[in-house]
DNA sequence: TTGAAAGCGGTACCAA
DNA sequence: TTGGTACCGCTTTCAA
């Protein structure tokens, strides 16, 4: 059915080793059976059989993403420039959603593990790094993306989510805003970092605190359109009501947005917003969202880096952490006091 | 380093064939036996192989998807169902992301047979179904997913397109516009057929099919709003201006509706817009898109059925044909004449 | 420079 | 009910 080494070394009168070395730009074969090699090669089409060669090296030549939600956009310019890198250097790359659950995501790390994929790259939605202990007893390596666990010293890619809460919040602060509320998660890294920078900005500016403004889910990234909804209904019932909201996702952000239009309140002046992915639509919706841009081209080729460099066998043992920088993308539901509505229109 | 079933074998001085066979539950083992072997399974958290497997079985229980945009909503939610129902039934699934470059689409075709992917699943960007007939010589199995071409009978998983472009445009009508102009892809069977139901609507109800109304672009998909925008700024030029546009997607008609409100032009009352796709976050746009539902759910659904359908033996090798019927959701960009302007906030 | 033999971790077939 | 043997397609090792 398909062709093999056996096939062509047959054809050619030549043993299967050295067609492999052939194939595999190895230096000890002569140039006139290297060309007879390679132009049999050719005119079959021949195409080796990765499943044998990942049984016998060990490396399947294929690595793991699992992200809470590849519908959410954010995750999923990820998945893609993690898969372009990827491929690039020869690697494929099997891609698998959790929708946020922690069990789901067990499953699928076990099922990649028998699947001996080289590595594998987690955004998890686990509550702690337990799991991930497992996957060092069994010698595998792994990166987390984007979120990561007190205590856990791991291979990690992600936003300096402290400065990603600061930013929001300083932002809406020297817009005007006095009443800034948050709606976020409480499970993960992402959420509580970036809880953490917006305490720490309102501290600062001499702001108070408030645990009324503060709204925490525990599925704040999927389907967090309907999060947001329904938290900024609960913020807007509230007196004094908030003059600001810094949503933890552009998803919470959208969602936040209907409801406060929906209360007939106006967007920035009544109250501003802020989220933070700052996704491709994020500058067509209903009101231009501000949003802290993540760069999640840059997250997903740097973690990429990291995964291929933990498949070369010179490369030191020691966890490797990279924080990118995050980097403020004003919009109009957050700018106060400016001219029309069509800032930035078509800006990313 | 890892258990194998050599080792399982060793300690409970059986034949590597007795763990294998209790490992896939035959008959044909003692309850004693099987006993043993599966505690001893648990002890050590054996986990198969699979690589080796696949070796030997020729399946790898793994499935290939390409798609021309992974952060395209709409792709997103079919690679989420696809990999949904198809981890359901113990099959991985490797994505691919095209950028709808055909030739970069051949190359993972290509890398996705060389690893002995099961089943390919393919939303494809090619202008031909040349590349499929070689796949076919190789007797491998594929499943087009919502694109297909003329004159290749294969399995095939989409939508009603010409129903999608009839659908639209009706609606359009009914709701008022007479000068519609369309905004497309002239080389994927979606856009051709979209607009070829587009043309038949207009015909049906006398009005005149313009080619200046008609805008057709290659890259229709990948960034479609850049796409959207600049053809709807050609459409504005034009005198008699169009009072609607039909949009091949939903990212195109963002980016239409992006240069409309530029022009300071209402959407609707100047000009009314209809996308397709009706992606998550059609609702939450800037003015909140009327837009052809295709159920991207039960299309990736009925997708990764037809693959595992064709991984049984018993199953029928005659090529099978899938057809969704699209569905209108009509929000504020194209509604004339009624109330306010939240109309259904919250829909999907 | 070339190739014979062994083996990666499983499964299939058939005999015991 | 159990297991010996061959083999899946390739790479590695080492001898010729």
């Amino acid at each position: 059915m398909a062709v093999r080494l056996k096939d062509i070394a047959r054809d050619l009168g030549v043993s299967v080793v050295t067609v492999s070395k052939v194939l595999r730009n190895h230096e000890d074969i002569g140039q006139e059976t290297r060309d007879r090699v390679l132009k049999r090669i050719k005119e079959l089409n021949y195409q080796p059989n990765l499943a044998a060669r990942a049984l016998v090296t060990g490396r399947s030549h294929l690595m793991g993403l699992i992200v809470p939600d590849l519908v959410h956009a954010f995750f999923a310019e990820v998945a893609k420039s993690v898969s372009q890198l990827l491929r690039a250097h020869g690697y494929g790359l099997v891609i698998a959603s959790s929708e946020e659950d922690p069990d789901l995501e067990k499953q699928e790390i076990a099922q990649m593990l028998a699947r001996r994929l080289d590595v594998l790259l987690i955004a998890s939605s686990q509550r702690t790094g337990e799991s991930f202990r497992k996957i060092e007893e069994q010698q595998r390596s792994y990166v987390l993306v984007d979120r990561r666990f007190k205590g856990l010293a791991a291979n990690f890619v992600g936003t300096d989510d402290l400065a990603v809460g600061r930013m929001a919040t300083e932002h809406l602060i020297e817009n005007g805003c006095r009443r800034i509320a948050y709606i976020g998660g409480n499970t993960v890294s992402t959420a509580l970092d970036r809880l953490k920078g917006y305490r720490s900005a309102l501290s600062s500016a001499n702001l108070r605190v408030s645990g009324k403004y503060t709204i925490c889910r525990a599925h704040a990234d999927d389907s967090g359109d309907v999060t947001g909804y329904r938290a900024a209904q609960e913020l807007l019932a509230l007196s004094p009501r908030p003059d600001a909201i810094f949503c933890n996702n552009d998803p919470i952000a959208m969602g936040a947005i209907g409801a406060i239009l929906e209360a007939n309140l106006r967007i920035p002046e009544d109250i501003s917003i802020v989220g933070a992915g700052n996704v491709r639509y994020a500058s067509a919706l209903r009101v231009p969202l501000s949003s802290i841009d993540q760069d999640s081209h840059a997250l997903g080729t740097r973690a990429a880096e990291l995964a291929l460099s933990l498949v070369q066998p010179k490369g030191d043992r020691q966890p490797k952490q990279v924080l990118l920088q995050p980097r403020l993308v004003a919009r109009e539901s957050s700018l106060r006091n400016r001219s029309g509505s069509l800032l930035q229109p078509m800006q990313r």
